[in-house]
DNA sequence: CTTAGGG
DNA sequence: CCCTAAG
């Protein structure tokens, strides 16, 4: 790491000194200097972890800063930062970078700072970017006491994230969640208080649109009326950040709706395709309390309520381009926490309103449009409740939504295995299960109780699944059921919920020739037709292959038999050709109709009670 | 459920 | 390969 990082870390030292020194009680009244808030400039990756900065990225905060000494807002990279005024004191408010060396990925950095009494103790940061933040479980964070998330970490976008990010993580993150937005939400500076308390106070403001006048203001008037927005002062000199901040204030709470159609931001679409997160460290517990009571420093419960990690998440632009994007002009800013209270309150609505809601894992979708813009959201369950997000993935981006039929098989999310009771041969019905089992799609359907174990059904199956059929023995069984599902396993977890269903496509599987053989043979057997019995005597090995699998090859085979052009070497596709002597064949079958003579009749009779007798025995 | 046929 | 309609 580079001196920058070094200085940092310095910084942080001193911090934790003097976090060390409030700890004392009889400063802690006073000393709000020392109020032993330590800020962590971190970023949040693509999957949710939290990293620590790069030096590139703190270097870049630092220019923030420092050049906010000057009261001028000047942005290292105007196309990266917004304007935003930083009358802080110094770099060592801001950042403290422990030991988490290697494991950033260079990216975009923003950072957003705040203060609002030009003093260290309180300050207020907005930081933005793009992907959400949420992996609290994964993190490192949790064997390094340097990073306590607990409800001291704000996790503000949290509702905009796809529901996936936690659901595969565990309940434990639901209850952070939580936490974190009855935090967030607080207007009284206690971290417990309910959710709704807060924004209610803030959100009076159900203001003209037309307060785009906001550009005749000057900064004075545009202060107050953020005070009056906010309900609190501001010393930002800023004004375009005053503007937007109010601008925000006063639009978000109209565009929320307050009925279940409803929600939505406007302009949300900006992207951003990193995060930076800044977090607070506290070392002290009693420290917001400890701030509060200071008396010279009135904002410092505003500014702890601010001071939360906020990221807007890019919904709708890839990665790509969203530096470009990200660069254009009229950036909108976006889904900060004031969103998040709002989202919040939504989700209070739908609490008290329920009834309307399943207590499932409800995902409902609803198309809303908020001005031009449509959205679509949907009801996913948070910890319990249920609240309204965007609905978008960035997941399901690289990898298209497949058969939308397949969706509905797959609901109950078990491996049904449709039972036959009353079938009366007891090999037939076994073998029919057989089918079932394996086939992918036949796991579909279940008819009367489920309860019928699917174990005892595969078991009975495998026990005399030894098919008398030659080549190919065996294999199928397992290595059918087993490809399909290791081909499932390929897939991320954290994608479950959404692919599982689509992910269950039957693959396809070529034919071999000796499968092609076996197929006219069958047909030769027993005619044309029986795809059933074909099946189930001929085929008894291949469990991949339905009757209708054979039926269509047949087809196939029909159709290549009578093609005027054989394909001498390779089929169309890179497939083998089949022989002609095979097509001839299923010529010939062709033309004989389905019509089975009687000796065929009692040749399959014969050869279907051997069956049967060869099953028995079993 | 099995077949046939269309997609 | 999938789906559906028809026995």
């Amino acid at each position: 790491m580079g001196t920058m990082f070094g200085s940092v870390e310095d910084y942080g030292e001193m911090f934790r000194d003097t976090a060390a020194q409030t700890r004392d009680p009889s400063l802690s009244s006073e000393n709000y200097i020392g109020t032993p808030v330590v800020y962590k400039l971190v970023r949040v990756a693509q999957d949710g972890r939290l990293v620590p900065a790069t030096d590139e990225e703190m270097l870049e905060v630092k220019d923030l800063v420092e050049n906010n000494e000057n009261d001028m807002p000047i942005a290292p990279d105007p196309g990266q930062t917004e304007e935003c005024i930083f009358d802080v004191g110094s770099p060592s408010q801001f950042l403290q970078l422990d030991s988490f060396e290697g494991l950033f990925q260079p990216e975009t950095v923003e950072a957003y700072t705040e203060n609002l009494n030009s003093r260290l103790e309180c300050k207020e940061e907005l930081v933005y970017g793009s992907e959400m933040l949420f992996t609290l479980p994964d993190t490192n964070y949790q064997s390094s006491n340097e990073f306590p998330w607990n409800e001291e970490f704000v996790q503000s976008e949290v509702f905009l994230q796809e529901p996936i990010s936690f659901s595969s993580n565990g309940c434990s993150v639901d209850q952070s969640i939580g936490d974190v937005s009855a935090y967030s939400i607080a207007t009284g500076g206690s971290p417990k208080a309910p959710a709704l308390s807060a924004s209610a106070s803030n959100t009076g403001f159900s203001g003209d649109r037309d307060e785009i006048c906001l550009g005749n203001l000057s900064i004075k008037a545009l202060q107050e009326t953020f005070r009056a927005t906010f309900g609190r002062e501001t010393t930002c000199k800023d004004k375009l950040w005053l503007k937007r901040k109010i601008e925000m204030g006063l639009i978000r709470p109209r565009v929320m709706p307050t009925n279940d159609n409803g929600l939505i931001i406007g302009g949300q679409d900006n992207c951003t395709g990193t995060v930076v997160a800044v977090s607070k460290d506290t070392v002290d517990e009693g420290r917001a309390n400890t701030c509060k009571d200071t008396p010279s420093t009135p904002d410092c419960t505003d500014d702890f309520e601010d001071s939360l990690i906020e990221a807007s998440v890019d919904h709708y632009s890839g990665n790509e381009d969203f530096e470009g994007e990200y660069r254009s002009a009229k950036r909108v800013r976006k889904a900060t926490r004031r969103y998040i209270e709002e989202i919040s309150k939504l989700e209070e609505q739908q609490q008290s309103k329920e009834s309307l809601i399943p207590s499932k894992d409800e995902r409902s979708i609803s198309t809303v449009s908020s001005g031009r813009r449509v959205v679509v959201t949907r009801m996913v369950s948070l910890g319990g409740s249920i609240i309204q997000v965007p609905y978008v993935s960035h997941v399901r981006r690289s990898r298209p939504r497949e058969n939308i039929m397949a969706l509905g098989e797959f609901h109950s999310g078990l491996w049904e295995v449709k039972a036959t009771p009353e079938e009366s041969d007891l090999n037939l019905s076994q073998t029919q299960l057989n089918n079932d089992v394996n086939r992918v799609s036949g796991v579909k359907s279940v008819s009367g109780p489920v309860q019928k174990k699917v174990t005892s059904h595969r078991q009975s199956y495998e026990d005399h699944s030894k098919p008398e059929v030659d080549q190919d023995t065996m294999e199928p069984e397992y290595m059918d059921s087993s490809g399909d599902s290791s081909d499932d396993s390929t897939y991320s977890h954290a994608d479950r919920p959404i692919m599982q269903s689509a992910m269950r496509r039957k693959h396809h599987r070529a034919w071999s020739l000796s499968e092609v053989k076996k197929l006219v043979e069958g047909v030769s057997q027993y005619g044309v037709g029986k795809w059933s019995v074909i099946k189930k005597l001929t085929f008894s090995s291949h469990s991949y292959r339905t009757p209708v699998d054979l039926k269509d090859k047949w087809r196939n085979l029909l159709r290549a038999s009578f093609s005027r052009t054989p394909l001498n070497k390779m089929g169309k596709h890179g497939s083998m050709a089949i022989p002609s002597q095979v097509l001839s064949q299923v010529r010939e079958l062709a033309q004989k109709k389905s019509h089975v003579s009687p000796a065929r009749k009692a040749r399959m009779v014969r050869a279907s009670s051997r069956h049967v007798a060869a099953e028995n025995l079993r």
